[in-house]
DNA sequence: TGACTTTGTTGGAACGTTCCAATTATTTAA
DNA sequence: TTAAATAATTGGAACGTTCCAACAAAGTCA
């Protein structure tokens, strides 16, 4: 009793066994004996013992953890997929280190760093802008899987799981050409992302296989937040040759572009049509609700989790490639529950 | 080289030193020559020798890991909770665990066992609905620290951080009421939980102290969530005598009220004064921007943080009670910035 | 000079588990 | 009856670190 803590010796003592044979039992072996089993949980249970992960771990050079790293957490959109993750982890009685870098380079080598010391078998991570192949090279070095989520690191030698970002934007732009608008804005994200670039191409490209023009000041980029929305469409406004339409770099900047048209009394929907991209759940929910591309970050998490506990369990780390494909959820905020008539748009 | 994994004493023969002097450069400790230090330092960096903090643990019994559970990190409320957690773990250097519940009491019952597993010397968790003082008896009694955050556990001999629920409704009841209000609904939320007690007595009391009568049809509950909010005003509307103001549970119920407000072509501020409460970061760019009680998640989770490394640090666990304040933020939802002639509220 | 102190360094015993090879007890096969 | 197979158990060595007591070398004091 006055030694700190309960070990397997302690109840190896109190039932007459040895901690070998303690240790079959914890780990639920055929081997032994149903009434020294019975005994010996018993025991665990009156000492009130519990199991040291640590020391097993020491022994058998493999946890049961993974680590996650995400960039930006309060964006719900990062949320979902660290819940979509934690599911699947938590079913197979994994735990995952969460760690938050916000965009913040050196935080992320540091908690990287930290999470490799405490012997994660697996690495999910949606890395921050400017994140280097190199970061990863300590992970295929000692073949520990990592699978990138969300954003792509050209030339690094792992897993990615990444939605097919120009498919989206290109099916953005065809549903509003659809719906007869010729003025199509591609509003907010940071231009230097490999995100942004491949959903602003599947803008692009759809804009020129639809025979519409091309024009510059139609794009125009800022925070990918419900602020950098605002000032998206604010500085969109300016224009003379004012838009009629936005494709949204992602969800959080369209619900800040329909706030930007109400404070100029317009209303999403009837005045202007919003596409925005991810599919967050207050997506469904929002009035007018928003039509957008659907990523179900949910899903991408739990398949994320799903490739590396594979990886993890098969042993051999060969890097595998997912694009995961997108599909537009048409709702209100692009008007097409109205008729031509109805809609108050210039066209 | 064909061993699996460089050790310490790897390190240690390649310098020409022992394994003891190796740890101490670890350390950091001043007992070692500066020239063996970097002669160390240098070995560390070539051979790629990575700190193994499972072996240390298990020498020291102590980890540089906290665990944090919330109940539902989609809600982006939990989420900035999270984050202010982080922020002070990390910097701590420290590592944390994070689950998520949804609610679920079995899944917090297996990661919250899960994590005493793996060693983690302090428990920060915002506890799923029906959680017990019992399922905390193991922490207490092995002396690790335990911080119950946003919501209380009565019985629990551990520390809590809560906010200020009754003064935050009562003040939200008050400001309304300074408004003009007399039929002042409030909103959302389950009535079974400690949250929704608190913040409906804020209201009551405040009605009372103000000399307005209570009217029970004016409570209406429901989820606390975005969809919870439009179920809860369309309920309220119902009624004969309709209210024309509300305080809401939350603020994910208040952004709910706001769209099921605009579906029955009523604007919020102008027509019907909505209150919420928490202040997440949306509440402030919203069109109308939420009038609400703020209650700082991101401030709460490195409070609370602060907290349970302070008790891990002195290693002696007296629990502590803190309720931190609120206060009022007045934006537009509630019509303050109207005059009493522009806001179309009957009154 | 001898007795101390200071500065670095060190081997070996822990920490709590798992694994291996060895052992005993029991059953089956011939 | 003995040999072989099966079932159940076991002691001890590992895993990679930290801690402790001991020690050597050099400097300090009177």
């Amino acid at each position: 009793m006055a030694k700190g803590r309960v070990t397997v010796v302690d109840i190896a003592n109190a039932v007459g066994v040895s901690k070998s044979t303690v240790s079959l039992v914890l780990q639920a072996s055929p081997l032994v004996n149903e009434a020294t089993r019975t005994k010996v949980m018993a025991a665990i249970r009156d000492l009130g013992y519990v199991y040291n992960r640590s020391a097993a771990n020491l022994r058998q050079s493999t946890s049961k953890i993974i680590g996650m790293v995400v960039n930006d957490l309060t964006n719900s959109f990062f949320a979902e997929l660290a819940v979509g993750v934690d599911m699947v982890v938590q079913s197979a009685e994994y735990v995952q280190f969460l760690a938050n870098t916000g965009e913040s380079i050196d935080r992320q080598r540091e908690v990287v760093a930290s999470m490799r010391e405490h012997g994660i078998s697996g690495l999910i991570i949606s890395p921050a802008r400017g994140t280097e192949a190199a970061d990863f090279k300590s992970f295929v070095g000692s073949g520990i899987p990592v699978v990138l989520v969300v954003r792509n690191v050209p030339g690094a030698k792992v897993s990615s799981l990444v939605s097919d970002n120009h498919a989206g934007s290109f099916a953005g732009v065809e549903h509003l050409a659809g719906l007869g608008h010729t003025r199509i804005a591609f509003l907010g994200g940071f231009p230097d992302t490999a995100v942004f670039s491949e959903r602003f191409h599947g803008y692009r490209d759809a804009l020129s296989r639809l025979g519409i023009p091309f024009d510059e000041s139609l794009v125009v980029g800022s925070a990918p937040s419900r602020a950098g929305g605002v000032e998206a469409i604010e500085r969109a406004m300016l224009l003379a040759e004012k838009p009629t339409a936005a494709v949204c770099f992602n969800d959080a900047v369209a619900f800040g572009v329909c706030d930007g048209l109400r404070s100029r009394r317009m209303e999403p929907g009837l005045d202007f049509a919003v596409v925005g991209f991810d599919d967050v759940i207050e997506a469904k929910t929002a009035v007018p609700a928003l039509t957008t591309i659907s990523v179900d970050p949910q899903g991408m998490g739990r398949r994320a989790a799903q490739l590396l506990l594979k990886q993890i369990n098969s042993g051999k780390v060969e890097a595998e490639s997912i694009v995961s494909s997108v599909r537009l959820v048409v709702r209100q905020s692009c008007g097409a529950q109205f008729g031509k008539a109805e809609r108050r748009m210039a066209q």
